[in-house]
DNA sequence: GAAGTGGATATACC
DNA sequence: ACTGGTATATCCACTTC
């Protein structure tokens, strides 16, 4: 049998001691297949430098005839064989250890305990990504795979006849088509339930919406609507959910914050309904795993929980403030959420229960559209980084680096590091931080024509053209070595390129390559692949000093850094040299004044600039400015570091670090100082934002602004109990709690200042009021702490006291009474 | 009980 | 605990006089 099909999901089971990938994909025709399939599982063992040849084989053989017998199974070595490898970037000799089964590698790694053995590596190796590397099935690729159907075969315990798919084939040959890019069958799913906390009330209803496929399952209220199906009671809602999706058979489930709420919500309610939840394509109910985080596993079915792979990988790149659905529909689609106030369904009104429903299915169909709009990015992503889809979704920046890693260590010849125990993450993270980058202090003024040069993914491009990593480390001087001056110490790199540096080139060069491509050419598969090359090019430096990291090299990291700053002190002594005058820097970028130059005089001098810059940096420019303003800090006269805001020749304005791009200040004050800076920055002036500034000052005195205006909103970051400082959006956190709102980790609190009523209350979250508690809000607060300080460092920079305006006022209005 | 200071906290920049 | 360091600013908690 002969089928061309590509893989989705990944799991692996053990039969009669040994392990065998299971693999759930599609075929060329839309149908699910079932790939079962095993590789070699082995553990590496590195000799020691001067072993003789004779002496290995003994070794060798010694390993050979090493015998498990744990957990009630019996494992042994299957075979040995001697290899010249290398490890971290050395040439060793060493013993590939080939075992029957992959769970013990880690009993084996340590009962090998030879004196002429240096180290055993890849015990650590997950059995996905060894069987990954080994068989070279890469997850969303094609393949032609030829085998043996399984049907109603007593091979593997029948395995076949417990899965739900058209094709159970057992792998014999693989081989590598090309076909377009795999489009997924998405099934997207949303719940409302009467309470917050998991499994505590009822489900009222599910939304599921796929290709052609809209709706809303409930026992609730019946409906004229199409799209609501209504069944008699949780129990049945349940089962018809599950019949539905076993029905549409989706590669992906996918849910926003479903990991931790949607999945085990629905498993929860199962278990107190006695029924079983079971959508996996074995009949098996969702699995959780308990980290730091609840991940929802579904066997055959990808589950995927979109908030979680925006908030890692994808959130950086965008402008939302928070990451809800809502925002981040907004932003991606153009598509907003229903407005519906969440009430107990004993609360709700017949004639609402329509508006309830469309809500809950409009959720389902904004997760659908935004799954479809990422799938470039998760393709591109998974067939980058090469871990099944489930892991990219979810694995954090340093492990996606890591298993880029791990991936590609094939063609340096690399046996994989180890990663780091318990130990040793203690001892990485009580090291002491090193020197990062380089910010300049800028005078505080409004400057015009300013110039922007910024380098090309500066660390990447010093850790590449310096070759600094792990294995090009030196614990001391050798001849022909780089020597990086970091303050009181001094440390060695090789040049001798080394692996990682070598990785991370080919990472940069082809994020310029795809960057070229896209602009020439642009489609969202052109875009995501680019990005994908930018994020690993920017993560590939804090990895280096990240204390998980199997490649952690503190040294590494902090001598990027100093060259870094290195580089740009240099490069600021050049322009300077050119009479052009410095405003600012900030780690990879340069600020200055063009002067009396061309725009072409600066791009010869960039030109020459960028001729002198060593190995692969590159200084690009990143624009002229009409007009750039930089104020000074708060409690001192210097200049602030980090704020600043430019006007480009079309007018357009970019805002870096002031209050305006905080979302911890109220609209008003963001608002405000807004269009101070937008009619300095177009006039040159102050005149026109003074007068702005007392309009608005004498609308919060007379009470005419909006309370939506003046609410803060402020991340609860831990719970509640965690804080040894309570600030107002915690004394709020803990009142919602007591009005049996639902208070998690992570909410964005909001609250407004009100005037205290009666009694003394000096601190502020002693007048912090929940937005729907009645109170007027605190004149003084918003003049003093919230629009004053918004905008008095930008009316400085001309010499106007914002002060005096509020004062004077104050005056004659008291003198009023 | 006001004033000053350091610490805790949140958020942004790159 | 789940990439790094640099920086600003607020509000609380505590000390001091």
């Amino acid at each position: 049998m002969k089928i061309q099909c590509t893989p989705i999901d990944y799991d692996y089971f053990d039969f009669q001691g040994k392990n065998y990938a299971k693999i759930i994909g599609r075929d060329d025709k839309g149908k699910k297949v079932c790939l079962i399939d095993s590789c070699d599982v082995f553990l590496w063992a590195i000799l020691k430098d001067n072993i003789g040849e004779k002496k290995v084989k003994e070794i060798s053989e010694k390993i050979r005839k090493i015998k498990l017998s744990e957990k009630g199974r019996a494992s042994e070595v299957i075979k040995t064989e001697i290899h010249n490898k290398k490890y971290l970037g050395k040439n060793v000799t060493a013993i590939k250890i080939l075992i029957t089964n992959h769970k013990d590698a880690h009993s084996f790694a340590e009962k090998i305990d030879f004196k002429e053995i240096d180290k055993r590596r890849e015990f650590d190796l997950p059995y996905i990504t060894r069987y990954i590397l080994e068989k070279k099935l890469k997850p969303l690729q094609w393949y032609e795979i030829e085998g043996e159907i399984l049907n109603n075969s007593p091979e593997f315990g029948g395995i076949d006849n417990k899965l739900d798919v058209n094709i159970c084939l057992k792998v014999e040959k693989i081989k590598e088509i090309e076909k377009e890019i795999y489009q997924p069958k998405i099934l997207s799913y949303d719940i409302e339930t009467d309470e917050f906390d998991i499994g505590k009330g009822h489900i009222v209803m599910i939304s599921l919406v796929g290709e052609n496929f809209k709706k809303v399952i409930t026992w609730k209220e019946k409906s004229n609507k199409e799209f609501v199906e209504h069944v008699k009671d949780e129990s049945a809602m349940l089962e018809k959910c599950v019949e539905y999706i076993k029905d549409y058979n989706p590669d992906i489930l996918v849910g926003y914050f479903s990991d931790g709420f949607d999945l085990p919500y629905l498993r929860a309610r199962a278990e107190k309904n006695h029924i079983k939840f079971n959508i996996g394509a074995d009949d098996s109910q969702p699995t959780f795993t308990r980290g730091r985080l609840t991940t929802g596993k579904i066997k055959g079915i990808v589950h995927i929980d979109l908030f979680r792979f925006i908030r890692v990988t994808y959130g950086q790149y965008l402008q939302s403030e928070t990451l809800s659905l809502n925002e981040v529909a907004l932003e991606l689609l153009g598509e907003k959420k229903n407005n519906w106030i969440h009430k107990h369904s004993s609360k709700i009104n017949g004639g609402e229960w329509d508006t309830y429903y469309e809500y809950n299915l409009q959720d389902a169909l904004l997760t659908y559209k935004l799954m479809q709009k990422l799938w470039p990015d998760f393709y591109e992503f998974t067939n980058v980084i090469q871990e099944p889809l489930f892991d990219i979704s979810r694995d954090s920046l340093s492990t996606q680096v890591e298993n880029y890693i791990i991936h590609h260590s094939g063609q340096y010849n690399e046996i994989i590091e180890k990663r780091p125990y318990n130990t040793d993450i203690e001892e990485r993270r009580s090291e002491e931080k090193y020197e990062g980058a380089f910010v300049f202090q800028p005078i505080p003024g409004l400057y015009d024509n300013v110039v922007f040069f910024d380098f090309t993914s500066m660390y990447g491009s010093v850790i590449v053209t310096y070759n600094l990593s792990k294995s090009t480390y030196l614990e001391k001087k050798e001849k022909d070595s780089l020597k990086v001056e970091m303050g009181k110490e001094t440390v060695y790199f090789s040049k001798e390129p080394g692996f990682f540096s070598l990785m991370l080139q080919e990472i940069i060069e082809k994020r310029k390559l795809f960057k070229k491509e896209y602009n020439e050419n642009p489609n969202p598969i052109l875009k995501a692949r680019s990005n994908a090359f930018k994020l690993l090019a920017n993560a590939a430096y804090g990895y280096q000093g990240f204390f998980g990291a199997r490649y952690y090299c503190l040294k590494a990291a902090a001598a990027t850094a100093a060259l870094a700053r290195k580089s740009i002190k240099e490069t600021i002594e050049v322009i300077e040299k050119n009479n052009n005058k410095i405003i600012y820097s900030d780690t990879d970028s340069i600020a200055f004044l063009q002067g009396n130059k061309t725009e072409k005089d600066i791009m010869d001098l960039l030109k020459k600039i960028n001729e002198t810059l060593p190995g692969i940096m590159e200084l690009d420019l990143e624009g002229f400015y009409k007009r750039g303003i930089w104020v000074s800090r708060r409690n001192g006269d210097i200049g602030a570091k980090k704020k600043y805001a430019l006007i480009d020749i079309n007018d357009k304005i970019k805002i870096r670090g002031f209050e305006t791009v905080r979302r911890d200040w109220c609209n008003l004050a963001r608002e405000t100082q807004n269009k101070v800076l937008d009619l300095i920055l177009k006039n040159g002036d102050e005149k026109k934002a003074v007068e702005l500034v007392k309009e608005v000052i004498e609308k919060i005195k007379k009470r005419d602004i909006d309370l939506n205006k003046l609410i803060i909103k402020t991340q609860l970051k831990k719970s509640i109990e965690e804080y040894k400082s309570e600030g107002p959006h915690v004394t709020i956190a803990k009142k919602m709690r007591e009005q049996g709102k639902p208070v998690n980790i992570g909410m964005l609190i909001e609250y407004y200042i009100a005037e205290s009523d009666g009694k003394k209350k000096s601190l502020i979250r002693e007048r912090a009021k929940l937005t729907d508690e009645p109170g007027k809000y605190d004149i003084e607060y918003y003049l003093k702490n919230q629009i004053l300080p918004a905008v008095e460092n930008i009316f400085e920079v001309f010499n106007v006291d914002v002060n005096s305006l509020i004062e004077k006022k104050k005056q004659t209005k008291l003198g009023e009474f």
